[in-house]
DNA sequence: TTGCTCCTCACGTCACGTGAGGTGGC
DNA sequence: TTGCTCCTCACGTCACGTGAGGTGGC
């Protein structure tokens, strides 16, 4: 055993990169034990590992290297115990972003593959899965004017609402009449997300297609209404319109679908 | 509602930073649909929020602004779908560091709790909770070795053996006598972790602790041994050392703290 | 002389945030 | 004239990774 390493063998030694440790030198938060004073080259001695472990070890758990500088000439239990409590702290709040963005993903990807097998022309009644949702305020509509008011309104005071506009929007009527009286201005938003309180319980539902920009429902109100008709189907309580496709998964605002649902008796 | 805004208006209606949106317009992300020709004014419309929307939705799902770039003049479902999944992979990439930092943590913040209400000079029988091992390889020791060879060893072949020095590290015997032989060489090294597959069973031990160097376990052999005959004790079966106190917590390597257990029958 | 290792800058990364210095409309 | 908003650079962030260009020992 040497007792003296090069940046190379050091490095090997000890799992950590060359450019790593030149780094860790340059900040002054690891330096070498000696520096050959006519080639500036640096050297390393095995007991060094440990100081090293101490470096990589807080690295590794994503403290600074600023805060692990200041630590290295004094610490003690106490100081070192604070700070993992603060890091927990943190690592609890990006654990709790990371799963939210899977969530949103899922619930993207669930929404793109129904839409990718989505019949437009169909309308028909299907076995639903229980589903929750985020229901927004109440939309409030002045003479003429369309979702998009309350929308940006929402949006522009989203801190306070905790609307978020990652997870996939739809619209919501308390009952089928308003949503077929209009069929482009629903009584609440709703978002698609697991954390949602609002929950569509599995179950039958009369289920129809619309292709088109936001609030352009077509003659699918007509359609839906003529289905049931046609085969005596009740439907009652809340309908629901969820974009499968929209601006997040294709360019063609005319390519957009909508899936709009409602509870057969 | 007016049909163009300023770059304030519409970072107050949209709720992104008028310094993000001039920075995704100068990297071609995202830009107003009007430039004033004179002052170069930037100016957005309604119906860019949708568009912003699909910007700020991906951006926040970590997918990076190239990425999006690229996606801006063309996507269809699928390739959204096919970067999501990815994206997906990468999120239970980052979730499982992430929680494998908060088990570090929580298996460190156990060692310098357990250090501090520590009575060194204390011998006794202790009830120990079930605790989760990672038994490294057995170490084999040439002439006159120390128990730093073969660290460093593992330590350089790190990626094969799925060694870890972020948790925290001891020694392991197989025996009382083995330890008692030669308490500064362990047989084997352990990681306390909680994904470990070596199982210390909850129960009655023999405990003992040691202040001082790596290896330097003092007069405890003798101290545990006194102790086991005065009161009769039985003990048996594997005996672990680890260290509460070591250089992640502690400058003064005379102050770092070993507690040795073995099992009582 | 030829490889090899080592050195020191310097620059790029990624998505911004924050000035500095200047302009234009009320 | 005074505020206010807007503009364009330019620089800092954080922990490196990657050259370029040069030196020293065998």
């Amino acid at each position: 055993m040497k007792d003296l390493y090069t940046i190379q063998e050091f490095s090997k030694i000890s799992g950590i990169d060359a450019s790593v440790l030149r780094y860790w030198d340059d900040i002054g938060v690891f330096s070498p034990i000696r520096r050959n004073l006519d080639n500036n080259y640096r050297y390393y001695s095995v007991a060094q590992l440990f100081a090293l472990n101490f470096v990589a070890t807080m690295s590794d758990l994503g403290i600074p290297l600023k805060t692990i500088a200041e630590l290295k000439e004094s610490r003690d239990p106490e100081s070192i115990l604070a700070i993992l409590e603060k890091r927990e702290r943190e690592l609890d709040d990006e654990l709790r972003k990371l799963n939210q963005r899977t969530s949103i993903i899922h619930a993207r990807q669930d929404m793109i593959r129904s839409g990718l097998k989505a019949d437009d022309a169909e309308v028909a009644v299907r076995h639903l899965d229980t589903m929750a949702l985020i229901l927004w305020p109440r939309n409030e509509y002045q003479e003429g004017e369309t979702f998009i008011n309350p929308l940006t309104e929402y949006v522009n005071q989203s801190n306070d609402l905790h609307v978020n506009l990652s997870f996939p929007v739809g619209g919501y009527w308390d009952s089928y009449e308003a949503f077929s009286r209009e069929p482009s201005c629903p009584e609440h938003f709703v978002s698609v997300s697991s954390i949602g309180s609002h929950i569509v319980v599995e179950g039958m539902y009369l289920t129809g297609y619309a292709r088109g920009y936001y609030g352009d429902m077509g003659d699918l109100p007509e359609r839906m209404t003529a289905y049931a008709e046609q085969n005596s189907i009740q439907i009652h309580g809340p309908t629901y319109t969820l974009y499968l496709l929209e601006e997040t998964s294709t360019i063609d605002p005319s390519q957009y679908l909508a899936q709009t649902f409602v509870a057969v008796k």
